[in-house]
DNA sequence: TACAAATATAGCAATATAACTATATGAAAA
DNA sequence: TTTTCATATAGTTATATTGCTATATTTGTA
């Protein structure tokens, strides 16, 4: 988890998701709130690849800070905040 | 301080620095406790050479976790528990 | 002053990480 | 069914990290 995390853009991204529609511009496909942000999206904004991306968000979801949700041909991605929950009380006890 | 944190040897480490007086030998020279755990038993423990050990615990170090002291020939560390705190704090935000 | 002990630094090898391009896969549209 | 679009995977390269050995530095002691 500290890995996931251990990576300015993987920060970044978790940070943007709190709010998405304030950082991403309306999706026609998948509600931002509610389905999150597709990938395309996020690799713009992060100024890297979509594989980049794509490498990213999955180093977040395999730590289980995100969760990917794939409708039609985009995987949008939202914050898991019942893990993210967990995983605070977790750290602030390991710290 | 993601990254400090993002290599098992050195949570270890900071979790051993939690009691110190439960996981080192007794000091003839500087307090367990007041002063801190010398490199050299902090290595030992930890299964690494003496210049692996001072690497890991300079990253801590660099990322306000823990502080050295140096009395005599020995550099002594532990934990910074107000550093610790206010970046338990910040992190929670970030998170 | 010379020597010994503890730690710090330099330099090197092995591995991990992050970026890219090229390509494969999955899904919708023509 | 072919094409197209979005994402995933493979493979490569550059850089960062982690470990080591050798050596320098710092400090106490003979």
């Amino acid at each position: 988890m500290f890995r996931a995390l251990a990576q300015e853009k993987r920060l970044q991204v978790l940070s943007w998701l709190k709010a998405p529609a304030a950082h991403f511009p309306p999706q026609v496909d998948g509600d931002l709130i509610r389905d999150g942000v597709c990938v395309l999206r996020i690799a713009e904004k992060l100024g890297v690849k979509q594989p980049t991306a794509t490498r990213h968000l999955q180093i977040l979801a395999d730590a289980g800070l995100v969760t990917a949700t794939r409708i039609g041909k985009w995987t949008f991605f939202k914050r898991n905040e019942t893990a993210i929950g967990r995983l605070k009380s977790e750290l602030i006890e390991k710290m």
